[in-house]
DNA sequence: TATGAAAATGTGTGCGTGCACATTATTTTT
DNA sequence: AAAAATAATGTGCACGCACACATTTTCATA
């Protein structure tokens, strides 16, 4: 059988295409009977819509916009944007526009100044990434205001309302219980753990919280011993010599360390650190295929990385919109990415990984 | 600013849509100076066809059959011709016609008795998982006979010839590797390990047989240390009883065992078994994601999954006919799914999963 | 210059859908 | 029972394109 049309429906239903189009799009004037019938038809003969000839025969054009930290300098936002550009291509053929906005992660003042001549443009959608919380609200309280539904990427902020139709990205409670895990199992039922915050901020962002949160709760279930645990804050991460300084100085204050959770995708320096004071049997657990990060994994055998494809987060995050308005799926839902845990042995995978 | 469509060409170059037409698609038959006229209008207008619109014009047909496994009592197959599906629903509006057949994977005779009245129906490609290899062999050969192009799934016969144009599955011998990974970095340095097939037939198939070459190279990598390796092959899993008493009769012989590398997807008997006799100490790899195995691993704490995911596989391979004659792009290459590590922390994410 | 073939160009139909509008059936009101 | 109002259903066109076919133009030859 080859493509269902909306013909082959009205035939069997023994009703004309109008009556099938009314059913289709609830407009209603339609007895009860024969909306059963084509209901029937639909289901039985598996009815699934030509999108190319909907979107070419309605005709509509759609707008979207997208926002995320700027990507000329950072693998993980770069890879965000190939997500984003490969939606962009498959959207065109059906009337979708999509006009890309990148702001400056460290300026908050960059992302309000857009805010400003934003909402004159005319668009259907956003797709947003709200790293910045504070100005993250504003913007999407604004959206709000204008009618413009928006999709949050990579950062989520509590929001309710019709317009809030999504979140695809990161579970980072998740993942520290799965570092945790991790951990728990390659070292000795002794050993200590460290967590290494490395941030050029000195606040600590929600994500890493997060993820810190996640990986002590493992440790306060019953069926998983405790463990002693001590924390550590990096900021100037990127001298090579102090980073390693300071990291022997820790390890012989606190001998029995044998696992070490980097929050964010900064492992790779202290993979190399602990390469440099000859300290490999120390298992590491850091975030992100980055390309240091690939690098490093050749060299430090004890180290896993937790990836949440972030080509797939652009990618699923944006053709939300080719689902709500296209196929007319209403789905306000948290959308998780798998944690993918990546080691030397089967990194090559998800590098290219458009998976 | 709207779609430039072929009509605007025409009226700026002063012809009929008709010569645009055979401009774009050099069909010959026009004077230089309109081509010349045309081709102008066709890059100051910057024109991009509406691939909707020519697919939907176009209307060409293209029939695919596939041939997997039965999937009905079948986890791993069920997902398959799931991910088949999902491809399914795309293409469709592309002109494609797949139509589905499933063999019995005990009985070889089944996929012969298919062959004798397949090749009557016309197919323009077959997407097929050879898990029988003689058979699977035979059948290649006939596609090669009726000028028939195949990709295949799952299992792999190394052919050549035009009409072979893909491979998508898993690479066996690298999940070797990363089980080997795995059990190193999570088990005590002296650890020995232990290799378990488990089979109905007494013969280890092939892919069995790369995990585990797989598995034993990694071990004679120079930086990874040689570690003691005992095999053991166990048809008759399904007694727990005697599972047990086998496992335990096994492990007091080789007191030095600390994880154990089972090459099917049937860990979970080995997992409950372990469960039951008091030594969750172990680490357990074991393959796929099917049901009994997400079960266990919210009780076995040292398990991890293998997982390649079998809902992408059945995707990708189908969507190979989708580039081969709507992209024109003849691949004929080996694919390989990402090998995806699975433990009680990230499981729920890769279940659903299209991902 | 008339003729006919070949080259060049134009026209019409259909792909599956959405939507406006036309038509028919049913119910309500007078 | 006829007229009016409303509900239910059917029809036709457009979207942008490909392709078959119809028509016009060109040009060599008689």
């Amino acid at each position: 059988m080859g493509q269902v049309r909306i013909k082959d429906i009205a035939e069997r239903a023994g009703v004309s295409i109008g009556t099938v189009d009314r059913v289709l799009h609830n407009r209603g004037r339609v007895s009860e009977s024969a909306a059963k019938r084509v209901k029937e038809a639909i289901s039985t003969l598996n009815y699934n819509p030509n999108l190319m000839a909907r979107s070419l025969a309605n005709g509509k054009r759609y707008r979207i916009a997208t926002i995320i930290p700027n990507s000329d300098n950072d693998d993980f936002w770069k890879a965000q944007r190939k997500g984003i550009q490969k939606a962009t291509e498959y959207m065109l053929n059906y009337g979708f526009e999509i006009v890309n906005y990148e702001f400056n992660d460290q300026k908050p003042r960059v992302l309000l100044d857009l805010m400003n001549h934003f909402f004159s443009e005319q668009y259907d959608g956003l797709l947003i990434a709200p790293t910045l919380k504070d100005e993250g609200i504003k913007f999407l309280n604004a959206c709000d205001l204008h009618n413009l539904p928006y999709v949050q990427i990579n950062s989520y902020i509590n929001r309710s309302g019709q317009y809030a139709i999504g979140y695809v990205g990161q579970d980072s409670f998740q993942s520290g219980l799965l570092a945790a895990k991790l951990l728990d199992i390659s070292i000795d039922p002794n050993g200590g753990l460290l967590i290494i915050h490395m941030e050029k901020e000195t606040t600590t962002g929600p994500h890493m919280l997060k993820k810190e949160q996640g990986f002590e709760q493992y440790f306060c279930s019953s069926n998983n011993g405790s463990r002693n645990i001590v924390k550590l804050w990096i900021s100037d991460y990127r001298d090579q010599k102090i980073l390693r300084l300071h990291l022997e100085d820790y390890l012989n204050r606190f001998k029995n360390i044998s696992g070490i959770f980097v929050t964010t995708s900064r492992c790779h320096h202290i993979a190399r650190a602990l390469l440099s004071i000859g300290r490999e049997d120390l298992v590491v657990i850091g975030f992100d295929l980055i390309e240091e990060n690939i690098d490093v994994l050749k060299d430090y055998k004890r180290l896993f990385l937790i990836n949440q494809n972030p080509v797939l987060q652009g990618y699923y995050g944006l053709m939300n919109f080719f689902d709500l308005f296209l196929k007319k799926n209403l789905i306000i839902e948290k959308r998780y990415l798998p944690l993918d845990i990546v080691t030397f042995e089967n990194a090559q995978n998800y590098i290219h990984g458009e998976s």
